[in-house]
DNA sequence: TGCAACTAACTGACTGGTCAGTTATAAATG
DNA sequence: CATTTATAACTGACCAGTCAGTTAGTTGCA
């Protein structure tokens, strides 16, 4: 009967914004329910469009999923190798501004559910774990390699294998997100500031040369 | 036409048997598959009957992986506890061989499957988390505390912060079990053996008290 | 500057299939 | 023969992906 007073229209054409509020929903959707559990009907609503829209934008659920990684946690790494090149002068202090970022990054969940989805699929979607690994693991590996090498060219670092030390490097912040993100575990001792100052005594007297500090 | 000649039993009771055969089956179709895309038709049959039978022993699919963690993973944790008890009188020798274990433990796809789960699945399911943090996380948590508390004690560490320690000490574990798990990462550089020596080696380093080895 | 013809963006109902969990029934067991 | 253990057929709900049709906006033309 009553008509829609001023012509409100359904919908509005909006191609150039669409991808990016999509992947932004089904990163929300993904991180509340999980890959499975989330519904592509959700995740267009919660973009402000209908479940056939999407299907305008990606080729489907899995599509989503790929380039959520590509455009949300591959420039992080990205960024990480830039900070890299250009610290090629001050390894360790440049190692110490990264591990401030990861510490950062990792603290917020819609970057840590990332992931965290990548391990649940990996099985499923060798592609995508493939994919995750060469655009986001293998460029920050490369970074940080880059720096200790670096660091122990200069003699601020005894001769250690690189990857061993890349490993001991990221792996702390890996675990504090898990405990935090997965288990809720008991708040952590310390800020995450205190937690890579922490991290960072202990691992460069363990990296260090003989009695060097 | 042709009747079984020998009166060969369509089925037989092996009321004992089967949760156990049940919990393998289900581990390995959830390995290979995730939780959401395991069937429970494809799990009964893998454990050699059918899937109305799995309801005569488990609730359902959830009640299938909480049971999973508690038969298959919390006994490890435990047994790390009976180590650590057992080991009070040299405490770094007790953290090295517990370091070993846990290095052989992640390396099996099928122990380190559970931990993967249960990180994709702790947003959906807060409780299958909690109780993995309880009945394995927590109590291999108080074990390496422990020692490490031990070690501080002798005066065999400079006094860290435990709780920073045993992150430490874990962290590049999970963290290789993810690198070769989840990313296929190129074969790991060394040997499992030598990764623990590497890593125990930077570790005492940085926990060491000054000059001590 | 007003309107017709056109196109790209979008909708929502529908389909085909999947699968967790239930139940009626039957076989083994003691 | 009562009870336990098991099966297989079934149900009901759910959901990814499709598509015929609709509408917002644009362009060409008078």
């Amino acid at each position: 009967m009553t008509q829609p007073p001023e012509s409100a229209p359904k919908w509005r054409r909006r191609a150039e914004a669409r991808p990016e509020e999509i992947l932004d929903a089904a990163l929300s959707e993904f991180t509340e329910r999980g890959f499975d559990a989330a519904r592509m009907e959700d995740i267009a609503r919660r973009a402000g469009l209908s479940k056939g829209g999407v299907y305008l934008y990606f080729e489907g659920k899995e599509a989503l999923l790929k380039a959520l990684i590509e455009a949300k946690i591959a420039p992080i790494a990205h960024n990480a190798r830039m900070i890299a090149q250009a610290g090629a002068q001050d390894p360790l202090g440049s190692l110490r501004m990264l591990a401030r970022m990861a510490a950062h990054r990792f603290a917020d969940p819609k970057v840590f559910a990332v992931p965290r989805l990548v391990i649940g699929l990996s099985a499923r979607f060798p592609e995508i774990a493939a994919h995750y690994r060469t655009q986001v693991v293998e460029v920050a590996k490369a970074a940080l390699e880059t720096l200790i090498a670096a660091a122990v060219e200069r003699g601020e670092l005894r001769p250690v294998e690189p990857r061993a030390a890349v490993r001991a490097f990221i792996a702390p912040f890996l675990f504090e997100a898990m405990w935090t993100h997965v288990l809720h575990g008991e708040g952590a001792l310390a800020a995450p500031e205190t937690l890579v100052e922490q991290h960072f005594d202990v691992l460069l007297r363990g990296l260090a040369k003989e009695r060097s500090q």
